[in-house]
Order: C-alpha cells, then structure tokens, then sequence
DNA sequence: GAAGTTTTCCGAAGCGATCCCGAAATTTTT
DNA sequence: AAAAATTTCGGGATCGCTTCGGAAAACTTC
C-alpha cells in the first residue's frame, strides 16, 4: 500500500526554516504575517503540495464548516432541488454538505441526528419524515448553540428559524381557482395531517369552500397516507365511483394528482371538463402529463439557498439559538390545462402565472 | 451564548475514576477492558450525555468515516436515487456522506476534488460532469490511497473502481426494438461524445443499423450539448421539417425523448405510428407522458449502493487503489406505447419488461 | 506457595492545526 | 541617538480521542 507522506505544515516550517505558527497564519494570510515570508510560505506549501487538514483544524477550533441536512428522501424532485440549493450556496461559502436520510422513519430521524452531531456539524437543515411528531432529537444542537433550519415541513414550536411558504394561502388560492373555474363539488387529496403543510392546505381548502358557500363533504376528503401514485388511483376510483363524484379535485402533492388524471382518463372522464385537478409542487411529470397539470410551484431550491444563508449568518454573527425566526416565501399557481375549463385555452405547454399567494 | 459544556471522556474519567484510556476503549467495546467496567462506563457515559467526537477520533486515527460524492447536478431523477442508494448504504455501516455538485462545469469539479481531499474522506464516489476531460485532479486521491469510484459517466483510463452499465448492448437494443417494430429511418439524439455513457449507446445504435442493413444518415443523427428539453425540440422540428423525416427517434435521454413526442403531437404527427421513439434511464416522466415513452432503465440505487460497498471493502481490506475493478449492471428495456407499433396494444400504464441487455 | 499466564487497566505520546502571549526585529518619533 | 511604537515571528499549550508499551492485579498450574 504505497501511500505519498502527506505534508503538514510542519514540513513546510522545516524546509522554511519557520515556526509552524508562522506557517499556519500565512496560509490563512494572518495579517501579522510579513507579506515576503507570507508569498514565500503559500508559493512553497503549493509547490510541496500541501493541503490543508481540515479535521485537524476543525478540531483546534471546534468547529467545523460542515452543514448537515436531514430529509425524508433525496430522490424527490423538490428535496433534491432543496438540497441542490443548500449545497451551492454552502460551496460558495467554502462549506461542506453533509447528508442524511430517514426514508419517513421516525428512528432512522434520531439516529442520523446523533450521527450528525457527532460529526460536529455548524447548521442542521431539516425537512421533517412522515413519522416525526416530536422533536426531542434535535434539542442536543440547540444547547450547543447550533443553529437548526427547519425546512416546509415544519414541527409546531421549537425555537429555531424556519424557511416556509405559506401552505394555507396556496390551499385556499387553488381551491379557489377551481370554484373560480366553475367547480362545484371539489375533492381533496390530503397528507399526513400532524404534518404543517398537509394540515395548512386543507385549512386553506376548507376556507375556500366556505368563503364561496360550497358545502363541506367529508366523504371527499380523502387521507392519503404517503400520496403515493397508487394512493391516489385508489382514492380517484372511489370518487368517481360515488353516486355524486366531484367535479374537480384539489390534491396536497402532484403524484397523486396525476394518478387522478391517468384514472380518470382510463374511466373516460374527460378532464378538466368533468373532473378539473390541480396538484401541488410543480414536479417535472405535472408540465408532461396530458392534459398539464396545474399546480402550485414551490421554490425549492431557493429555499435550500435561505436555509444556509440563515446557518452561515447565524455563525458569522454569533447569535444565540433560541430565537424564532420565521421565513415565508411565495408559492406561484401554475395554471395548465388540467383545471382550465372555462379560460381561453391557450398552448398546453405555456404555464400561465397568476398573481402571488403571499404578497 | 449560552452554551453547555461537552461531556469528553476525560469528564467520565474523573467521574468514574478510571484513566481516558480506558473510557475509550470500553465505549469501543474493546476487549482488553473488563465487562463491569465497560458496562458501568457505558451507562455513565449514556447518563452524562456524552457524544463521541468523531472529528477528534479521525485526526487521531488518520482516516475518516465519509464518503464523499461528486455529481454534475443533484436534482435529476438519475442522479439523487444514485446518491439515495449511496446513503443508504452508507449509513447502515456507520459512514457519512459529503455531497458536492459541480453543475457540470470543469473548474467546479477541480475545486470541489481539493475540498473533499482536505476534509480527509476516506472514500470517493464520481460521476464525471459534461466538460470533464481530464482527470488529474483525482490523482490526488488515489496517491493517498483513497479508492475512486466512477459511477455511470466514468473516464476512459484512470485505474480505480467502476461501476457502469452496458451502454453499448443498451443502445443496440434499444435500436433494435424500434426496428424490430418496422423502423426503418431511425433517428438519434446523442449527447456530448466524449462521455462514455452517450459514445457507447450511439456506437450501440450504429451498429443496430449496419447489422440490419439499414443506412446510416449523419443528418439525423444529432449531437445534443446538453439533451435538454428544448434542444430535444428543437432537433425534432428539424427532422419532421425533412423531406425525408425518420420514422423513429432513439434519444440518449428521457428529457429529450419526451421532448419529441410533445413535439410531435404538436405537429400532428403520430407517436409511434409515424414517429416511434425510445429513450434512455426510466425518468418519472417516461411513464407519465402520453403515449408512455418506451426506455431503458438504470439500476439508479443500486449502482449508489455496489459504489458504496466498493469503498467500505476497500478500507476493510486494506487493498491498493492502482487496482482497476470494473462493475456493469444491467439495463432493462423497458416498452411502452410511444414505440409500440405492432405489438398487441397492451394498457398504457404496464411496462413489459423484455430480456436483458446483458446476461 | 512460587512461578507462569492471563486479564485488566494506566501513562503518555501523538494526530495536524490554531492562537494566546511574549519577544525580537524593524520602523517611527522625539 | 535614544525611546517609543509598530511590525513580524516563535514557543508551547491545546482541541478530544486513540493506541503502544508496560505494569499491576487476578487467576492457573505444578
């Protein structure tokens, strides 16, 4: 196992003839450091082939510039944009991104967070899993002034920041583009409801119905446990099934409201004619699908870039975890052809933005 | 700043009254420490809080537990289930994962090597970006024995682990099944040539052709910068624009396959009737546009998990890097309706898995 | 019970960098 | 030219943990 001897900073303090000290501050142009001794030493460590250990120096400092990220699972379009954002904004900073996955296990949440902590991260940013209903894993950062970002799917109360968009306004904003639409009776796909963003859009749903007279059926509400495709056919099934089936649905993600689509297309419901849907998220497969899907866009990725604004922020600035500082940015409704019944049809591909949710 | 002390070893030392040596080889389970001691230590340690510093533990040990990733851009289908695979293999035997994209530019790519180098991971998991030609700057990595593994978009020569898939046979499949199903003016949308993935799948489909004495056109077959989505449009306009147009489209991607069917449709052209097509990696959208886009599908997680398993054999072995170890997986074909010409019409959503294309 | 084995624990030296404190060298001021 | 101020550099402790070599304690064996 041939292996170069790795040069350290006292090699280079050797071959110099200077004090490792000296050698440490030029490289970090200390500017106690002569500027000739600190061209010579940076000139000299990259001809040697010096690197610095960060670990060590993590170490000496305790702390290190690694931001750590907890999700659900990083194969979904919107987390992995969210951490496609967290990752370039950390690069920039000359930060690393550390990443762990629950797969919406409660226990696989806990056990990454202690691992996270023993690696000593500077930030968590955390998407909560399907499962968690308690936060006590993540107390361990805050005592030790690390600060936490908690990402659109959000615990209740737990002093830390928080990037959200404002799930109730986009629920009832797309419900009401439905009722606006011409729907009457309007179906909902719902989440987990101890999660803040399946719980927001129903509420925001439900006001929307009532601020337009239309009766509450509970009977179309359907609890989707993970949204997932199948879930949805499932559900699109019994609604149309029904003696009085909906005429439109409004579903929390856009799987499963385009597995609304794909059924009812196989049942010869002409949509959005007779069933309008709009979904949630903007995924790739809501612009493909036919009719498109008309949705509500999230930004994803620049929420991943605030999540670790509000991290390296937090550490330059030296402030104290327990603050509460909330981030609610703007969700867009992307109209498409899928719930466009009495609009003039215009290209299919071409989305049409309306105005914010949230000013 | 309120801030709790971190419990170190030394704290259960004095607490206990044992030596720091001996707290940390009984919270190691280390043999040469008695069962009374590694129990009353373990508990104490459990009761005071402690939480391993895993940064002092790899200066001191000289290695790391961190796998590192690089990767053009995370949010692609292909690309965040390899990294989901990664994790999660990663994670069950304790190891953590870095993350780093270099959007697919050269220097990106340069500068993230040397900040995964510096914080000393102990294994590395690439897939080249697009304007990767040159591999110097993992030499690095193999010099201090770090083993590489190049995963999907590998590089020609660089002794090291890969793990790939059969581009070559794929892309002769994939080819064959559109002549198979009458295509005889079949058309190619290939990506950047010097990435091994889209120079092996064209060689696959020059070859589908020559061995069913079908004539080889340069002018429809077109090399696609990025197989982006508009590109793909705008490349199939000018085929259907020819006074001779294909009758068939093998794309190297999914983006630009759908990419041609959407524009097909939108000329009035029929796919597959006139227009039959076939893409490359099982995207979500592959199943969801209309008609389904026949493919050929990627072990995505599976690769991110045999990469993995690559490293942590690796380090366990103590095995040289200058080895050159390569995996390839298989692909399916998977056949749907955008290139079903004259198979019985079996339903849209059921995708019929035919052999192999490597045994 | 003495000698040999085995088990159990400790001391201390690092891993590679950082940074406080002080000293030497240089420049500026009087 | 001496004193004061400034600049430039070095010594050495330290971050928290691991591990080699050895010593003390416990247990075997004849």
């Amino acid at each position: 196992m041939k292996k170069k001897k790795e040069v350290t900073i006292y090699d280079i303090a050797k071959k110099l003839n200077y004090s490792p000290s000296t050698i440490s501050r030029a490289l970090n142009n200390h500017k106690s450091i002569g500027q000739k001794a600190t061209k010579e030493i940076q000139s000299a460590a990259k001809k040697m082939g010096y690197r610095p250990n960060s670990i060590a120096a993590s170490l000496r400092k305790n702390k290190s510039k690694t931001i750590g990220i907890m999700i659900a699972r990083i194969n979904r379009p919107f987390v992995s944009s969210l951490i496609s954002g967290v990752e370039d904004a950390a690069r920039k900073a000359g930060h690393n991104v550390l990443i762990s996955q629950s797969n919406d296990r409660y226990e696989n949440e806990v056990n990454n967070a202690k691992a996270l902590y023993d690696s000593r991260i500077c930030g968590l940013i955390v998407s909560l899993g399907m499962e968690t209903k308690d936060t006590a894993h993540f107390q361990q950062f805050a005592d030790q002034n690390i600060p936490i970002v908690f990402v659109d799917r959000v615990p209740e109360k737990f002093n830390s920041y928080r990037v959200i968009i404002d799930n109730y306004a986009a629920g009832y904003r797309a419900t009401k583009h439905l009722i606006d639409e011409g729907c009457r009776r309007i179906a909902h796909f719902a989440g987990a409801q101890h999660l803040n963003v399946y719980n927001l859009r129903k509420k925001g749903y439900l006001d929307a119905l009532r601020d337009h007279d239309l009766p509450i059926d509970e009977s179309i509400i359907v609890d989707l446990e993970t949204m997932s495709f199948e879930e949805g056919k499932d559900a699109t099934r019994e609604l149309l099934n029904m003696d009085n089936p909906p005429d439109g649905i409004f579903s929390s993600n856009d799987t499963a409201a385009v597995s609304a689509i794909l059924t009812a297309k196989e049942k010869n419901v002409k949509v959005p004619e007779e069933l309008a849907v709009i979904g949630f998220n903007d995924d790739p497969i809501a612009s493909i699908v036919d009719p498109p899907l008309s949705t509500v866009s999230h930004p994803a990725m620049k929420m991943g870039e605030i999540s670790t604004q509000r991290i390296l922020d937090h550490s330059s600035k030296n402030l104290d975890t327990d603050i509460s500082e909330i981030t609610m940015l703007d969700t867009e409704i992307i109209i498409r052809n899928s719930s466009r019944k009495t609009s003039i049809c215009e290209l299919a591909t071409q989305p049409k933005k309306i105005r914010k949710a949230q000013a």
